[in-house]
DNA sequence: AGGAAATATTTTATACTTAAAATGATTTGG
DNA sequence: CCAAATCATTTTAAGTATAAAATATTTCCT
């Protein structure tokens, strides 16, 4: 790093340091966010391409296809990591293009049920199935007897990451 | 618009064998994008809380950081990932804010030099201290000694997935 | 030289994303 | 029993992202 331009003072030795801490933590990040951005950029060129259809939406019917009996609107903000905001106009087009159902509930109007489509399940298992095999595409070249270990770190990380975050 | 493109590398293995190593691939794919989420959507928190900024706008700025002569226009969309159009508002308004220069080189008309300001290096290294000090406190939990065994194994999957894009 | 290809950048159209405010429905506490 | 707090969802405003078309400039090829 072209930081070092002036000589450090002997008082601000420490920050130095910390510096140096620093740095390895954010070669870590910028190591993670290059992996992502290079898969998630393809994998969002080849859904365009193949089926016209974006990353979003094939994670809220990911969601779906997991529950036969569909699932709480609210509950997908959660497990998609998502603002609320944010999936009212994509669900608002699954439900317009018929991929999914939305219905208020009727022991609580506030509550909505999203529930896939028998159309939008078929559709769904046909991209899934490509996502699938664009990603093992992606990653032939990483060792397979690595896998289990790096999931294992990354799950490791994201547990770390999570009680940082709950501790203030 | 038919790309009539098999991409399907374990086409000799029967449809159950594919399904569970498309599991373990998902897998991993569904932790990166987990652990990246986390720690950007903390870290956009907090550029904006604390800066009124975004991380878009910090990533040019670290770039230029690097390059004390400036960088040529075109240079930023390459090293950042994103697409060309993108940046134009970006470094609009870092431009307008002060932030950094544009200036167009005279020996090329079509080519644009950015370098950042000294007032805007002066606040850029504030920020990125900051950015240091929360990576640091994000990945505490995570055993120092493992740092760099993670590193490098993101290095060889970020160089994996590289050769898979190059090949067809 | 003169027109075609290439290059750098911007514009346009569309979609995603968040934070914060707004809306509408339900629960709760005095 | 009703006003206030709470909750689920939508709307709004601003910013980010892409792909594709447009613009402006330079280089390349006879």
């Amino acid at each position: 790093m072209a930081l070092a331009k002036e000589s450090t003072p002997v008082s601000t030795r420490n920050e130095t340091d910390q510096e140096a801490e620093y740095r390895a933590q954010t070669r870590l990040w910028l190591r993670l966010l290059a992996c992502t951005t290079l898969i998630e950029g393809e994998l969002r060129r080849r859904f365009r391409e193949e089926f016209d259809f974006t990353m979003p939406r094939f994670d809220v019917l990911a969601q779906l296809d997991r529950e036969p009996s569909g699932l709480v609107l609210g509950e997908l903000p959660k497990r998609l990591m998502v603002s609320a905001g944010n999936l009212t106009p994509i669900v608002d087009r699954l439900v317009a293009d018929g991929y999914i159902t939305r219905t208020a509930s009727n022991l609580d109007r506030r509550v909505q049920i999203v529930c896939m489509t028998v159309e939008g399940r078929k559709i769904f298992r046909r991209m899934a199935k490509s996502h699938g095999a664009w990603l093992a595409e992606l990653l032939a070249d990483f060792p397979a007897d690595r896998f289990d270990g790096l999931i294992g770190e990354l799950d490791e990380l994201k547990a770390a990451v999570r009680d940082a975050l709950q501790k203030p």
